[in-house]
DNA sequence: ACAATCAATCAACAAAAGTTGATGATATCA
DNA sequence: TGATATCATCAACTTTTGTTGATTGATTGT
């Protein structure tokens, strides 16, 4: 039979540790409405361009955000399917383990 | 209207940072079977007693460990619930953000 | 009370991550 | 071609995180 506990790729340990800091945080909540450029980033949270790049790196070696180039500009989007990923790697301690999280019981008095 | 944008708790960007780590994330594995004490955990990650209690300690101010104490022996299991917190906070990403991962279309010829 | 076990904490050190300002590369426009 | 704008990279530095060995506190058994 199979393992059972499926070990976390590289991927998903790099995605969480992206995760892992407020400004990246912020950067994948302001590109949830829409792709933007680095400026716009630099504009929307006040910090330097250099400083931004450093953190962009970061969510884009794990794969969360994809860029393409457009003229000057380079854009920044999601990368979704990582997100679910991570996503999914998490429920599965739901599935296997032994307790429950509470739950919101909609049946109850 | 009320803000579209969850902002992300403390307490979940800790939770990726306490998952960024590979010792760390092995820690959780092991404990998605059953509930361990320190020595347990050590002996299984072939670590030091001291490393170890350190990656615990952020594990668990991360709200994503439980820990019990029975005569000299503590016992470290999941917070499951924190798990799920970690798991919607991605999952929103998925309902509000305009694209949408790639999906198997059943449909498809 | 004493010795032994388990685990948290501490201080000193090592390593990794983040910041800053400057430079370099590429694209656009005059 | 030359000037400008956007962004990545780099080196030097600061800050944070992680490691190690020792100590401390608490619990158990003798």
């Amino acid at each position: 039979m199979a393992k059972a506990v499926s070990l976390p790729s590289d991927l998903v340990v790099a995605g969480f540790h992206a995760l892992s800091d407020p400004l990246r945080v912020s950067v994948v909540e302001l590109l949830r409405e829409k792709e933007l450029c680095v400026c716009d980033l630099c504009d929307a949270l006040n910090v330097a361009q250099s400083k931004l790049s450093f953190h962009l790196k970061a969510l884009k070696e794990a794969n969360l955000l994809r860029s393409r180039q457009e003229g000057r500009w380079i854009y920044y989007s999601l990368n979704l399917p990582q997100f679910v990923a991570l996503e999914q790697y998490l429920s599965e301690f739901r599935r296997y383990s032994p307790m429950l999280p509470a739950r919101p019981c909609s049946n109850q008095d």
